[in-house]
RNA sequence: GCCCUCGUAGCCCAAUGGCAGAGGCAAGCGGCUUAAACCCGCUCCAGUAUGGGUUCGAGUCCCAUCGAGGGCACCA
C-alpha cells in the first residue's frame, strides 16, 4: 500500500481505508437495530426481497440493495424506527445441481455461500438489522412452513388429488402452473409436456375473489403493470352454467359460457380430449378407436405445440348427441384439443357464428353456422370473422328484438326458473401443486398409512427434519430421493401404530418466500411461526423493493398466505405490501449480463476499483429505479470523482461545531434547504437519481461559497455541508461517515436526523416573472412573491420592452399567473 | 392479433400545462503544474420520433403513424 502517493491521499480518501476504519465502529454501534424495547421512534417496515444463494452477490444484487438501501436508509434520517431485515431464499434446486454435478453436499454448498454473501452485504454497508437473519433451509424456519401446511390441511386448503400435472423431464419434477412459461420450464427452458399424477394442492382458488378484490387497496402503491399482470393470472369471468341432457346417458352435461345469449346458435357440443368425460362418451360409441389414436396424438404434443393459437382446429366426431334445452335441437358432440380439460367443465356449447375458436372448428368440419345476433357486421358464414360485439337477437324466440345484456339477463332467469342453469363464475386461477420430487426442500409432514390413510404429523413432532444427503441419490428420476432413505422414510403410523410411510415429497420452495416477511418480526421464535403482537406492531411491510420477475408467482403466492394468516386470526392485514418498487436489471450493451455471452461484469472487482460508495452512487444515478441499467452507460470513476469532491469540502469548513445557521449567510441557506426539500420529495417518489443531482447541486453550492462567496467561515457553509453528508449517507455510507467526522462529529452520520426545513427559507422574497407576447418571452421581471395579478399585469404592460414590442397592436388579452408568468395575447 | 409503457443535446437523464436543463458522462478552452495527471473555473451542444388537434400557452393533454420495450394470447 506504499505506492499511494500522500498527494492523493489529500485530494480523496481511499476506499480500502474508509472500510476498515468503519465497518467495526458499526458493527459496534449498530445503527439499525430495530428491535429496541424503548424505542419511541415512529415503526416502518422496509423489506427488500431476500435473495437465493447461488454464489456470491453480483450486480443485480448490488443495483437492488442499494435502492432498497436509500429508502431505509432515508426513513431512518427521517426519525423512524426502521426494520430492514435480510435472509436468504435458502432450499431450492441450485443446490442440489451443485450436489449432482460437482459432488458437493447441498447444505454445506448453501451455508458457504450464505457466509460469503452476508460478508459481501457487510462490506456493501446495507443497512440491515442483523439481529433478525433468517435462513429458509434452516429447520428453526421451514419447522412453520408444515405448521401452515398442516392448518391448511385441517381448514381443507391442503388436498391431495390425481390429475394431469405440468412435467419438466429435464428437472424430472412437477411445477406449478406459473412456473410453466410459454409453455418452457421457467427454469431450464425445456419443454413441459403433461403427466398424470397424484399431488398435494393449496386451494388458492378459494382466494380468487379476495386476491383480486383487495387489489384495490393497491392502486397507485404497486406498479400498474404488476396488478395488470395478477388480474390476467386470475381471469375472473362471470357467466352461467347450462344442462345439456345426453342422448343414452341418464345425466346432463353441464357447460360453462359466457354468451348464455346465443345458446339459440348453438350447432355442435364439444368435450376436451383429455377429459374422463370425452373417454366416457367415447367408450359406447362406434368411433371409439380414432377417438383413441387421437387422444394420443394429443398427449404427445408439448404445451408449447399445444398454445399455438393459429394452429389448424382438430377433433374427433364421436357419434353421440346433446339436446339443446332451449329448443330441443340436436348437437353433434366433438372432441376437440381446443376445449380444457380443467377449466370449467371441460365441455362447451359451440356457437360458431360468434365465436372465433368455434367458427373455425365448424369451419374445418363442415359444421352450420348459424347467426343469432344481428351487429351490423357481415355475415360469418361468409367472411368466416365470427361476430363477438354487441347488438340485437334475431332466430331466438322469446330472445328476439332484446339487445344482447338484456339477452344475457333474460335467459340466465329462464334457464335458472326452470333448473337448466345458473349464473357462475370461472377462474384462470387453479390451484397450487405444492409437491416437488426432490431433496433440498421442506418435507411435506404427512404420513402415509395403509389403513389409517393420509395422517398429518402431530404437530408435536415437527419439525420433520429432512435427512442428510449422504447416501442418497440426487439425480433426478421421477420420484423424491427422500424415498430412498430407509430410516427416515419408514415410520409408525402416529393413529394406529401400524408400519407406515412419510410422504417423501418436498414443497415447492415457494412456500418458504410466502410468510418470511411475517417471521421477521420475531425470527428466534420457537413457539409460532411468529409473534402476532410484533406482527401487528410491524406490518404490512410500508416499503418492499425486488425485482418484476416476481409479479406473479411469489406476489401473489404472498398475498395468499396473508389473507390465510388473516383468517387464522394471526394477523390484523389483509394485504403484505403496501408499497411496492420494482427495480429494473443491470444490463450489459443492452442484454442481460451473463457468463456465456461474455459481458459480465464482476461485482467485486468493480467494488475493489472504485469503492463501495462510488459503484452504490453509479447504480442509484444511473437513471430512474425502474429502468434497466445499462453498465456501459454507468461511470463509476465519474462518481469517485464526485465523492472525493464532497468530502473536500468536509476539510474546508472553518465554522464550529454546533454554530447557530441562522447566524450564516441567507442565501446559502436557502440553497441549502430547498435542495433537501426537493431532495426529501424525490426520494420519496422513487426518484433516486434526481435526488443524487440535488446533492451535487448542494457540493456545487458550497464549493462555490468557500471559494468565491461567504467563505469557509460562515456558519451557513457548515449547514450545508453537513447537509451534504446527511443526503450521501443514503448513498454512499463511508464517504459520509468520514465527512461527519471530519466536521467533528461522532458516528453515525447515519443517524444525525435529516435537515429540519425551514419553510420561511423556502419561499423566496422576489422572483423573477416571465412576461410573453403570443407566447413567445419578451421580458423578465422582478416582482415580489405575493404581488397581486392586477398589478402584475398592469407592471408588465408598463414594461419597457414590452411596451416597444407591442407598438400600436391592440391587446386582445392578458393571462396573469402571479407571480411567475404574464402572458400578452395580441 | 389484443393491451400497456416509453421516444428530450454525441451519451445517461431532469423539467405541478407556463423561460426546454437539475445533475452527470464525453468533448473543447483557460487556471494550477518544469510537465502530465489530479484539482478549480468556463464553454459548446437539442426545440422534445413524425403528422394533426385542444389551449392564451404543449416535451407534458387528445388522435394517428413510425420505432423500442414489456405483458397477454384457444380459459368458452
Amino acid at each position: 500500500m506504499s505506492t499511494a502517493e500522500p498527494q492523493t491521499q489529500v485530494n480523496s480518501p481511499d476506499p480500502a481505508q474508509l472500510q476498515e476504519k468503519w465497518l467495526p465502529v458499526w458493527d459496534d454501534l449498530a445503527p439499525f437495530r430495530s428491535g429496541r424495547k424503548d424505542d419511541m421512534r415512529p415503526r416502518k417496515y422496509v423489506l427488500d426481497m431476500f435473495p437465493y444463494p447461488s454464489g456470491d452477490l453480483h450486480m443485480g444484487h448490488a443495483e437492488a440493495y442499494a435502492l432498497g438501501d436509500v429508502l431505509a436508509r432515508y426513513w431512518v434520517q427521517k426519525g423512524f424506527n426502521v426494520m430492514h431485515p435480510i435472509g436468504w431464499d435458502s432450499f431450492g434446486l441450485p443446490a442440489e445441481n451443485a450436489a449432482i454435478k460437482r459432488g458437493l453436499n447441498p447444505k454445506t454448498w448453501t451455508y458457504e455461500n450464505i457466509a460469503i454473501q452476508r460478508a459481501s452485504m457487510r462490506r456493501y454497508a446495507c443497512s440491515f438489522d442483523w439481529d433478525r437473519v433468517l435462513v429458509t433451509s434452516d429447520p428453526e424456519y421451514y419447522k412453520w412452513n408444515q405448521w401452515f401446511f398442516l392448518k391448511m390441511y385441517e381448514k381443507g386448503l391442503a388436498y391431495r388429488k390425481a390429475s394431469a400435472v405440468n412435467w419438466c423431464s429435464d428437472c424430472q419434477t412437477v411445477l406449478a402452473n406459473e412456473q410453466v412459461v410459454a409453455g418452457l420450464c421457467e427454469r431450464c427452458d425445456s419443454p413441459v409436456t403433461k403427466k398424470k399424477l397424484t399431488q398435494w394442492y393449496l386451494k388458492i382458488t378459494d382466494y380468487a375473489d379476495r386476491l383480486l378484490d383487495d387489489m384495490d387497496q393497491l392502486v397507485g402503491a404497486w406498479p400498474e403493470k404488476v396488478l395488470t399482470m395478477q388480474r390476467n393470472w386470475i381471469s375472473r369471468s362471470v357467466g352461467a352454467e347450462v344442462k345439456f341432457e345426453i342422448i343414452g346417458r341418464p345425466e346432463p352435461v353441464v357447460v360453462y359460457t359466457t354468451r348464455p345469449d346465443t345458446l339459440y346458435g348453438a350447432t355442435f357440443f364439444v368435450v376436451a380430449v383429455d377429459s374422463d368425460l370425452a373417454t366416457e362418451l367415447a367408450a359406447k360409441s362406434t368411433a371409439l378407436s380414432e377417438f383413441n389414436a387421437y387422444l394420443e396424438e394429443v398427449k404427445k404434443a408439448s404445451d408449447i405445440e399445444r398454445l399455438a393459437t393459429d394452429r389448424p382446429k382438430t377433433g374427433v366426431f364421436l357419434n353421440r348427441f346433446a339436446i339443446n334445452p332451449v329448443n330441443g335441437e340436436q348437437l353433434p358432440i366433438y372432441a376437440s384439443d381446443y376445449v380444457l380439460a380443467d377449466y370449467g367443465t371441460g365441455a362447451i356449447m359451440a356457437v360458431p357464428a360468434h365465436d372465433q375458436r368455434d367458427l373455425d372448428f365448424a369451419r374445418t368440419f363442415n359444421l352450420p353456422v348459424k347467426v343469432v345476433l344481428d351487429t351490423g357486421e357481415p355475415d360469418p358464414n361468409e367472411t368466416g370473422i365470427a361476430t363477438v360485439g354487441p347488438g340485437t337477437l334475431i332466430n331466438s324466440a322469446e330472445l328476439n328484438g332484446l339487445v344482447k345484456d338484456d339477452a344475457i339477463g333474460k335467459i340466465t332467469e329462464t334457464l335458472a326458473a326452470k333448473k337448466l342453469g345458473t349464473p357462475a363464475v370461472n377462474y384462470r386461477l387453479r390451484d397450487w401443486l405444492i409437491s416437488r420430487q426432490r431433496y433440498w426442500g421442506t418435507p411435506i409432514p404427512i404420513i402415509h398409512c395403509s389403513t389409517c390413510g393420509e395422517v398429518p404429523v402431530p404437530a408435536e413432532q415437527l419439525p420433520v427434519v429432512l435427512p442428510e444427503s449422504e447416501g442418497l441419490d440426487l439425480t433426478p428420476k421421477g420420484t423424491s430421493p427422500l424415498g430412498a432413505a430407509a430410516d427416515w422414510v419408514n415410520v409408525v403410523c402416529p393413529k394406529c401404530g401400524e408400519p407406515a410411510k412419510r410422504d417423501a415429497d418436498t414443497m415447492d420452495t415457494f412456500m418458504d418466500s410466502s410468510w418470511y416477511f411475517l417471521r421477521y418480526v420475531s425470527p428466534n421464535l420457537d413457539t409460532a411461526p411468529f409473534d402476532e403482537a410484533e406482527a401487528k406492531n410491524w406490518m404490512p411491510v410500508a416499503q418492499y423493493v425486488g425485482g418484476v420477475t416476481h409479479a406473479i408467482l411469489h406476489l401473489l403466492y404472498a398475498r395468499f398466505f396473508t389473507k390465510v394468516a388473516y383468517d387464522l386470526g394471526m394477523i390484523n392485514v389483509t394485504e403484505p405490501f403496501s408499497r411496492l418498487l420494482n427495480q429494473g436489471m443491470v444490463v450489459m450493451n443492452g442484454s442481460a449480463m451473463s457468463k456465456s455471452r461474455g459481458n459480465l461484469v464482476k461485482l467485486t472487482d468493480e467494488l475493489t476499483e472504485h469503492g463501495v460508495d462510488a459503484i452504490r452512487l453509479a447504480m442509484v444515478f444511473a437513471g430512474p429505479p425502474e429502468d434497466d441499467v445499462d453498465w456501459a452507460d454507468v461511470s463509476p470513476a465519474g462518481s469517485k470523482k464526485f465523492l472525493a469532491r464532497a468530502w473536500r469540502l468536509s476539510g474546508d469548513v472553518t465554522a464550529k461545531v454546533g454554530v447557530d445557521p441562522k447566524t450564516g449567510d441567507v442565501e446559502l441557506r436557502k440553497v441549502t434547504h430547498r435542495l433537501m426539500h426537493e431532495a426529501a420529495v424525490a426520494v420519496e417518489t422513487y426518484r433516486f437519481n434526481v435526488a443524487v443531482a440535488k446533492s451535487m447541486e448542494l457540493v456545487n453550492a458550497a464549493r462555490k461559497a468557500i471559494d468565491t462567496g461567504c467563505g469557509p467561515a460562515d456558519p451557513a457553509v457548515r449547514e450545508c455541508v453537513e447537509s451534504v453528508a446527511i443526503l450521501l449517507s443514503l448513498f454512499a455510507p463511508y464517504t459520509a461517515e468520514e465527512m461527519w467526522e471530519r466536521l467533528g462529529h461522532k458516528p453515525c452520520v447515519a443517524l444525525a436526523g435529516w435537515l429540519d426545513v425551514d419553510p420561511q427559507l423556502l419561499v423566496a422574497q422576489s422572483i423573477v416573472c416571465v412576461v410573453q407576447i403570443s407566447g413567445k418571452v419578451k421580458a423578465r421581471i422582478e416582482v415580489p412573491v405575493d404581488i397581486s395579478a392586477a398589478d402584475l399585469e398592469q407592471l408588465a404592460l408598463a414594461d419597457e420592452s414590452v411596451v416597444k414590442a407591442l407598438g400600436d397592436i391592440k391587446v386582445k388579452q392578458v393571462i396573469v399567473v402571479a407571480p411567475k408568468l404574464v402572458n400578452i395575447v395580441i
